[in-house]
DNA sequence: GCGGGAATAGACCGAATGGTTTATTTTTGT
DNA sequence: ACAAAAATAAACCATTCGGTCTATTCCCGC
């Protein structure tokens, strides 16, 4: 890793998280200058605009977070042990200002087309995450043949992502708690 | 109502949807002079800053929804008939830019704690409004006293919330009417 | 219909915005 | 060790930002 990849990515580290929390829009480049002091010029000799910076930080914050959710879904054998590990992964993770997802789709969704795109995937492979699990768990007998992965899938995703919205403004965590107890409850009575 | 409050009202009217749409941080005071064909004058001779604009138009886009669920609940008799007509004016309802819990929520979460506060009564009110018809069913004897209805309320509301963002990112209103049916079996199954 | 107060347009303000350029310093391959 | 290339700081740019102020216009009670 060269120079100008090393600073590339460390503007990234850097800017992602208060883009995260305080938006595309509500993020300034002196806000970028000052969590990198680095000079404007020091930014614009490795990014071509703040929507590269903005583009690049959402994949930067995703691909963290996937790896994470992966990580956990590798550490279990059964589709149950999977399935509930990525639900507590879910719980543990604590990325400052919140899910990406949630904070770039609603900035993005009537405005920002190309992240919008971007957000689309991520939502997508989200829920395959949990589809791929049950599915491989249904493929096993593993879990009962009358549920619908596809639906399922998409609940949880929906509640869980729900749950962070709550969660962030009403400055708790019982409704996440109680959200993924719900969701883990109803995964066992599929449980073969 | 005399001219300012007409005025105003016209004001807020105008910018609710596009603050909405745009965010507070990405809306700018020229955006509301083009919607409201008004000069700079005629806004801040009415409102004393931007950020009274967005308060009054978050509270202005809640109320006209809350108006519209409450009146669909009130159309019911029965428990189930509230539950059902509620869940379909979420199926109805088409607030342009989205949900605004969804959208101020996220946006405010870091940055505005006036906004929060504000967000965060109308998430209460909103989960109360299911809390209460299941509890009221509950005493008529038409749900089964084994339902808890606030994780319940909790799990409804994260879930539409979730769905919103789902299908506003992906452009679809499947996953609506896939979260939307979903929650209506799950009622049914505790009805006695 | 007229007089007075409210409402509005639009010029104006300083600060901050995203972005460019240039001169200088650092890295890098040899 | 050195020359070429890459990376950086900082001055600079036009534009836009949220907000103020004043002169005019509009509306309403009498």
């Amino acid at each position: 890793m060269n120079k100008a990849e090393r600073t590339r990515r460390f503007i990234i580290e850097q800017s992602a998280p208060i883009i995260n929390k305080k938006g595309m829009a509500g993020t300034s480049l002196s806000d970028i200058m000052e969590v990198t002091k680095l000079a404007k010029g020091g930014i614009y000799g490795n990014f071509e605009s703040k929507d590269e910076i903005c583009s690049e930080s959402f994949l930067y914050l995703t691909e963290t977070l996937s790896q994470q959710l992966d990580r956990a879904v590798l550490h279990g054998e059964t589709a149950k042990e999977k399935f509930s590990n990525l639900l507590n992964a879910y719980k543990g993770i604590k990325t400052e200002g919140g899910c990406p997802i949630l904070n770039f789709g609603v900035e993005a969704d009537d405005t920002h087309p190309g992240m919008k795109e971007n957000v689309k995937k991520v939502i997508r492979a989200s829920q395959k995450r949990f589809f791929d699990i049950l599915a491989n768990g249904m493929a096993n007998n593993e879990i009962s043949p009358d549920l619908d992965p596809k639906n399922f899938s998409i609940k949880v995703f929906a509640m869980i992502e729900g749950a962070i919205l709550c969660g962030r403004v009403l400055e708790s965590n019982d409704q996440m708690r109680i959200v993924l107890d719900a969701i883990q409850h109803e995964f066992d009575g599929w449980l073969i």
